[in-house]
DNA sequence: TATATACTATACCGTTCTGTATACTTTATT
DNA sequence: AATAAAGTATACAGAACGGTATAGTATATA
């Protein structure tokens, strides 16, 4: 992949996040990027399409990270569900964090026929399987409902964050989810 | 308060909520309320009056709903709390129900010092007030605690609702809730 | 040295945006 | 009957929007 393509998509997922998205014209991201919008639309077809591609970029950057996090720091599968909150804190409480990009974007498109709405509906539904997946190889019982469970408290707590920086939601909610998920193991 | 500037307010208010806020222009919301941009412009200075307007009387009309339920339903202040998520169902599940304006608000003007989102995260926080209010006269220790527990599930169900209409998530928030205040009372 | 590729620079098109200016109509009050 | 207030109709200014057209430059390969 170009390296000026890379530099568009790094500089529009940063704009999109600290103005929103309809607040940033191509002209601005090309400005701030250092190249012109012959070469954005060279890479990207639409505005559109470089919205798609930064929110699929941002989520694929998260399960990663998060991923090998899981990978390396934990060795039994019920390890993977009890700390699962410690990763997404040190996630959220980062400094580089700006926002999770599926919940902004499903906010600023919430037409459930547009194309960012979907996808930002499915990144959200394939993370609370990936939630599930932990819990069910914890072997709990109601994976799915301890899973839709931790993800609410997971978005509650973003949500929080983006409203107001270092509100410190996220360490309560990681007291809740370990009080739902205690809960759920013994039953 | 003019017949003509109510049906603006409302007018925007679903709008808003359907279309989002930055995609929705003055000419369309004028040409909805079936009145002209000279009117909308007497009763509000610019677009983001209107949009505080909006916010406002979205969340006094919310609040002015569920305190009314509490008061008429609960009898004990102990069960208030308890049947705090009853009524929250009952509001996130009703066909009107078009998601939160403070959460999409927020969403949309990421920015701390613009005034939209100062007062979105203003009501999150007076949101959560309220709360602690219900659980501190419940006898609840750790009122505040508790209540910004809640808020995460409140605003987690609420963003699922706002990514996909019957998600079904506010039941399991419900859940959720249950077991924290159950937690919260016997400590 | 010729050619293809990647990128820049800049001007432009048509549309939409917020907000205002001007002139007219309707209705209620005195 | 005169006046004020409320609302309509319409046109427009000035800027920003997404997207394109055209022309030129720099670099690497053959």
């Amino acid at each position: 992949m170009s390296v000026l393509k890379d530099r568009i998509l790094a500089t529009a997922t940063d704009l999109f996040q600290t103005r929103g998205i309809n607040s940033t014209g191509v002209d601005k991201i090309v400005a701030v990027a250092g190249t012109t919008k012959m070469t954005l639309y060279k890479y990207f077809h639409t505005k559109e399409g470089l919205i798609l591609e930064v929110l699929n970029k941002s989520q694929q950057d998260f399960e990663n990270w998060l991923d090998n996090k899981l990978k390396t720091n934990s060795k039994a599968p019920a390890d993977k569900i009890k700390q699962l909150f410690d990763f997404i804190e040190e996630w959220i409480t980062s400094p580089k964090f700006l926002g999770m990009g599926f919940i902004k974007a499903s906010a600023e498109f919430p037409n459930e026929e547009n194309p960012i709405h979907q996808l930002s509906s499915k990144q959200s539904r394939e993370f609370r399987q990936y939630i599930s997946r932990l819990a069910s190889e914890a072997k709990i019982k109601d994976a799915d409902g301890l899973a839709l469970q931790l993800s609410l408290l997971f978005e509650g707590a973003v949500q929080a964050e983006q409203m107001q920086r270092g509100s410190g939601a996220i360490k309560y909610a990681k007291k809740a989810a370990k009080l739902l998920i205690d809960g759920a193991i013994n039953s």
